[in-house]
DNA sequence: TATTAGCACTCTATCTTGGTGAGTGCTAAC
DNA sequence: GTTAGCACTCACCAAGATAGAGTGCTAATA
């Protein structure tokens, strides 16, 4: 053993060690691998390999006489340099396509594509909703209600509808809520919210100096309704947490727990995620590399998702760090692909 | 012990042994009861008594030397005519209910009320969202969009907006969709769910003969709106669902996770809670006394909640069936009281 | 007659013990 | 460089042994 370096031959063998412990999550003897791992080497001289293995800190011993079990950092040199990814059968692509494709609109394909990430990994799917900001305005209703309150309605991006509530200073009628409505309209449909923002701002100068009061309001209200934080709600759609259930792994309630409060605040994850907006293709999380503590036993893949060519959101896959990554990696893949396929088509 | 009326003091010792199991979750012996429980009785006449209401099938030994259990059905007697209701603090009382109006709109404040059940019981919160029928429709808009599809928002309610996306036979221009929507918010607005589709059939026989085509084509679409079932999608608030995986009654991992499909299946744990729809005050399931297998470590209580005298949902509390009753009764109880209140001021 | 003390008994939980098997590190032989 | 051999370690399991809690029954007691 020569420095950090590592012989083709170690690499082979962590490779085959992890693959063993990925498939049997036992800790995974040098007899088991001499067996078992067809590289015609007997146990005494696997062990040697992997002594030099553990004080490189790829594998290591639960106890003295358990076999071994990958580390962090083993599992790291596995998914970057020694994983063989199956490829995946085109039919079942073209079936899980079809899937998506069944959807009506767009928040229904969002919550498709995690349902289905779950369910093929049989882990957790995790989809980040599209960025606001890419999204257009396309129309402003607003309504009066009692007691200085409007309901605003916002249509944006062809089919999906926000409404909130915003106090205003005194009751407007609903004509004159029309006559800002179409204010507003003609002002900023069509832009993407950033540019709607900017909009706002200069129309702002224009008005203050014009002395519209009206026009100052719808001003005012806009700013209200446009306002950064509103926008940046949770925006995460999760499905299939339970399956965590069902691995020993996650056996530890406590911890269980606290993933699932995680899962429940989001913030936690979707930061997480964000790390990946602007990653091209697949990313991969493995145990405290996400440095989240709630994470500590898991793994997270996740790849971004693109429209018109552009990346506007993450999904993913958060599982035990034990998981297939073979399989898990592809599946990731090819989803975020249908995923902004189906998202273009739906334009 | 005659028959299968209960003595005094069986009752008295019941309720003992039920406060005493419900505090510690250790079987009970008759020791510890002679003790601890100033009923000035020895251990030995303690255990003639349990022998008796181990008889009747109200306690039960989980083997021949671990004190005594209750079972469902001394749960239920202890519940039903046993139990002293802890008062409430009328502070804390007060401070709820700051609690729930600070929130801003009817959706938040469903929410809160779930979550502040499940904050205060240390269980989880759940509320089942006002029946849709009590709604009334307050107005229709329809936006075009591409492809024969229309999008309809609806207003209900003062402050309640639902939009859906419809298939239409032809594409309308805005101008056509503008004239429906004012047809049919001259025809249905302040109607509640139930009226509107009665108006609507009746509309229908009196369009058709007029032979107005945009006419017939706004029913048509209406209907298409206001079709049942869109309107009773899941509807039930749950908060602190992990508060559960606390208890060591939890600690099987298959039972908990099916007991949390069903929190996200939301319909088994909705069917329960529609049983109490119609009941005054506060109701009880405890353990297999609800029906659903998934329930049956747990116990439900719940109370209806009401708006104008009548009742239009329902809210509670799930946690283990050893529960602290006395507390969570009159919790249960008050915070459906809070919550109607609450929703009743902010119509 | 109702209550209670006493006693033999039962059952669980815990600890100890020893055996087994898997796995290791080291060394000497190939 | 590779491997067979060997002594050693340690988790796991099953089999007693023990202690403690609780029971049912009976006979004495108030």
């Amino acid at each position: 053993m020569s420095g950090t370096e590592l012989t083709e031959r170690a690499q082979l063998l962590l490779k085959n060690l992890v693959e063993h412990y990925i498939r049997d999550g036992q800790p995974v003897g040098s007899r088991t691998l001499s067996r078992e791992s067809s590289m015609g080497l007997s146990a005494a001289s696997i062990r040697n390999v992997m002594a030099d293995l553990e004080e490189l800190g790829l594998i290591h011993s639960p106890h003295t006489s358990a076999g071994r079990v990958p580390t962090v950092r083993g599992y790291r040199l596995f998914v970057d340099s020694l994983l063989t990814i199956s490829p995946l059968d085109q039919n079942t692509v073209t079936h899980w396509q079809q899937r998506l494709h069944d959807s009506r609109d767009p928040d229904m394909l969002l919550a498709s594509a995690s349902r289905q990430l779950s369910d093929v990994t049989s882990m957790a799917g995790v989809v980040m909703l599209p960025r606001r900001e890419q999204l257009s305005l396309r129309q402003v209703e607003f309504l009066p209600l009692s007691h200085n309150r409007v309901l605003v309605i916002l249509v944006v991006n062809e089919r999906e509808v926000q409404n909130r509530i915003i106090h205003t200073q005194r009751d407007y009628s609903a004509g004159e809520l029309q006559q800002i409505a179409n204010y507003l309209n003609q002002l900023c449909a069509g832009q993407d919210l950033r540019r709607v923002r900017q909009s706002l701002l200069s129309e702002l100068d224009d008005t203050r100096s014009s002395m519209n009061q009206l026009m100052a309001d719808a001003i005012s209200m806009a700013q209200q309704v446009f306002n950064e934080e509103q926008f940046s709600e949770d925006g995460l759609l999760l499905a299939g947490q339970t399956n965590l259930m069902s691995y020993e792994e996650m056996g530890n309630m406590d911890k269980l727990r606290k993933l699932f409060d995680a899962f429940n605040r989001k913030r936690d994850i979707l930061q997480l995620l964000d790390q990946s907006l602007h990653a091209e293709g697949v990313q991969i999380f493995i145990g405290e590399e996400s440095g989240y503590e709630v994470l500590d036993d898991c793994s997270v893949v996740t790849s971004p998702y693109k429209v018109d060519g552009q990346i506007v959101g993450v999904l993913g896959v958060i599982g035990p760090t034990r998981m297939a990554y073979d399989r898990v990696i592809p599946i990731v893949d090819v989803t975020a692909q249908l995923l902004g396929a189906s998202l273009n088509q739906m334009k």
